[in-house]
DNA sequence: ACAAATTTTTAGATTTGTCTAAATTTAAAT
DNA sequence: ATTTAAATTTAGACAAATCTAAAAATTTGT
């Protein structure tokens, strides 16, 4: 395995592409900052290797021998995120161009021991589920903060954008994950909310509020 | 820099490519289990880049620039071997391989902290003096086992052999750096030694007293 | 000092991953 | 149902890093 095929995996994965569902070239190729043509080569010697079904004109999709692999290669990235937040203090807007090196390191030993001294996490730290060593990973009970009805309360378990203005936006702004967030009222005109997290009250933009998560209570 | 790039800067510096001594085509060949026409490639390259300094049929010798960038990349690979064994209960003949891929990560962030977090180690698992930030580093005042005279007494201070088979070999027999060594007598038909270490009586062979290095007591 | 052996370099080919530009297929629009 | 637009693929080229085989330079041995 190369690390440009890992990338090109990874990346279908996250474009949703799974075993049934495919996913275009032209797509691909925007998420990768790359051309459509090379897509289109990789995507032959991928198939050829059995980790991508790929139909001339018809996309790409992984299949249960590319999801796996797509699955350890996320699974390394996130544990590598957690290590350098709990154990090294990286800000978690810092961590990511770090893990998408690390993430291509090949020790299967290095990655359980890691996994290991962070006692096993569940979560990255943007929220995102950490898939087990078999693979399997479960997508967190959640929704965007926008969706949230006035009055209802929830928890910050994730974010959506995760890039470092943003992440620096919250930690400015002091929220963080694990906060409780109530959603006290909803400006129709540019559909902004005002939100009461721990004793502050905070007016915040629909922009953030759809690239928050929350875990609704109750 | 590309990986290859630092691969070739650090076995220049391992075969004694100073900014004096020269390194000739065939021992970088034989060191990086590749071809002499691909170090000629590559000197041209490194030459260009102003990293090493290349004469035709000359051989290769590092410039300033390129002793400072293979420290880096030695005080990396040496700061990791030290995280696998210290932090993640890896032997020290497993670390090598997985040290190699590590070295290649580029974040000067990461391996400071990584630095702290070991607490400014200056040796490594086998012995090998680790650079500081700075590219400072004192080989340690050391000789081999073998050339320790009878009846004189050291502390294994480092290996000469790195390979598995041989560190494997030691922990074996309860050989670990740090171990106080006493050469009892030598055989001169075989060079082999007969030594006390703590309070066990051992017979070596010559290969194995050449590659052990010991610092002399007092 | 000169032939032989060794070392080193050159020339040309290969692989991987990428690109551009042109051709082809599919999708959309009238 | 055509035409137009968009997406996708092909063909050919390129850079990096490597290789083989042959040529050139250096070193060694007598």
């Amino acid at each position: 395995m190369t690390r440009s095929e890992e990338n090109y995996l990874k990346a279908i994965f996250h474009l949703g592409g799974s075993a049934t569902a495919s996913v275009a070239t032209n797509a691909i190729a925007e998420e990768m900052e790359t051309k459509p043509s090379s897509v289109t080569d990789m995507a032959k010697k991928l198939a050829e290797k059995g980790l991508v079904n790929y139909v001339k004109y018809q996309g790409v999709s992984l299949t249960e021998v590319g999801i796996q692999t797509a699955l350890a290669i996320i699974r390394k990235h996130r544990l590598w995120e957690v290590f350098l937040v709990k154990k090294l203090d990286f800000s978690w807007d810092e961590v990511h161009e770090v893990a998408e090196q690390l993430e291509h390191i090949k020790s299967e030993k290095l990655i359980d021991k890691i996994d290991e001294l962070l006692d096993y996490p569940k979560y990255d730290p943007h929220g995102d589920p950490i898939p087990t060593k078999n693979g399997e990973f479960q997508e967190r009970d959640k929704q965007l903060l926008s969706e949230l009805p006035i009055k209802s309360k929830g928890i910050c378990v994730g974010v959506n954008d995760t890039s470092s203005t943003f992440l620096r936006f919250l930690d400015k702004h002091k929220i963080a994950l694990g906060d409780a967030i109530e959603v006290v009222e909803k400006e129709d005109f540019d559909d902004s909310l005002f939100i009461k997290i721990g004793d502050r009250n905070l007016h915040i933009s629909n922009q953030i509020a759809t690239n928050l998560f929350v875990k609704k209570d109750g």
